[in-house]
DNA sequence: CGCGGCTTTGATGTTCATCAAGTAAAGTGG
DNA sequence: CCACTTTACTTGATGAACATCAAAGCCGCG
């Protein structure tokens, strides 16, 4: 992990938004304790925070901004396994079984990790059984989100599967019909396992045919209720 | 879950060859306990152990036979989301993130399901730090399994994809170059993304090179070096 | 014995990746 | 700040890969 981007900084984990996630199973003590040794890493749009292969140090989720997780092939192909909001976790569920990484992560934007040593986690998952269920809870919700999504994808034309990834921006990510992608058009095709050229082929057919509104990296779901039909039936 | 077939059976969970993976965290009573309280429950191949939909009552794991894992789409066709061996987990991750079941489970052979009320296991966990480690561990080291497979299915063409899943048949679930398919063709199909026909076909292609020799349910891999070049590289 | 499901092969057409080529945008160094 | 390089985006043409449709043999089961 790169750490000279910026300065960390600290925020008070009273306050953070992920609290009722699992801080809520910490007392005074151990939310002192945790709060005094976590870190936060700040990383400016395009650079990598985690390179393949490297050594799980932290225990890490995002505070903000936009990352994606990927895997580079012998061929140097990149397949991006998810993206990940505010709140989601970084580490995966390997994290505890593994010791070390099996992805890769980099910033979409400009965004703002929460790390602690892994090994810190560990102790207090190992005392704390509360705490311990909830981040299992939380972890596998993400793993679970994963295998879905790749499920879906994969059983999806070239159709489907760019509309399942425009409502996926606008519904999940961005809560808005109007939003800038984060991603190239070649990550988009990344994403959802297509050619660059057929992603661009077919977004541009849906500005053709009045589904979209395409501004550059602007995008405006100008028909939701069709691109939905498209997603689920082809 | 369906209780008919056979009788709940029991075993001594000191001799499980679970044991090692989380149960040497119990203490004697805590061994004692879940030995007493949990249910070993026999399915006849063919039979479906868990529905779509269902409440999740037990956690489980697979004791012995072989069962698949998937889900079922709105017209009815089948998508296989992995194949678990003996000691894998039934029970995914998201165990303790959802009440019911996001996937079906049916017996691909003669199968024995150890199952224990699923409160149980949650309070085991809460209790035990060690324990509730160890299971996170194991849970997210199959999960991770699940997104690799998917991820590196998704990027293979059809020859690729049927190597790969010969190869995966022979190496992690039989460990012998000779086998019988444990599924039809149509679920192998299901299960690597392709169409019934597109399955057979590549492997007449296969026996035609005399990379395979096929008799029925029975196939042998004559070239392994091969279908792993095939896999990998297409 | 006949029905339904599984397997297999062939013919056909659609979908999609690849190749090629050009424009636009963005970063780089003098 | 501008020429230059590189990267992103876009469209078209082509062929290969793959799904679909059709038909027939096989096997197990009621």
């Amino acid at each position: 992990m790169i750490y000279i981007i910026g300065m960390a900084t600290r925020c008070d984990c009273n306050q953070c938004e992920l609290r009722t996630a699992f801080f809520n199973n910490f007392n005074e003590e151990e939310l002192t304790v945790f709060c005094d040794r976590k870190i936060e890493l700040p990383f400016s749009r395009g650079s990598i925070i985690i390179s393949e292969g490297e050594e799980i140090k932290y225990f890490s989720y995002l505070k903000s901004g936009l990352v994606k997780l990927y895997r580079t092939d012998a061929s140097g192909k990149d397949q991006i396994i998810t993206i990940a909001c505010p709140f989601d976790f970084v580490s995966l569920l390997g994290i505890f079984s593994e010791t070390r990484y099996t992805y890769s992560v980099s910033a979409l934007e400009d965004s703002v990790l929460c790390c602690i040593d892994i090994r810190h986690m560990k102790e207090i998952a190992m005392k704390n059984g509360n705490f311990s269920m909830n981040l299992m809870e939380r972890l596998g919700a993400v793993s679970n989100k994963i295998i879905l999504e790749s499920l879906e994808i994969r059983k999806r034309n070239t159709h489907g599967k760019v509309a399942y990834i425009l409502l996926k921006f606008s519904r999940d990510i961005y809560k808005d019909l109007v939003f800038d992608m984060p991603v190239s058009r070649r990550e988009v095709a990344e994403n959802i396992g297509m050619t660059t050229e057929n992603v661009i082929r077919t977004l541009s057919e849906f500005r053709r045919e009045k589904l979209i509104r395409i501004n550059g990296r602007e995008i405006e779901l100008l028909k939701p209720d069709d691109l939905e039909r498209i997603s689920t039936y082809g």
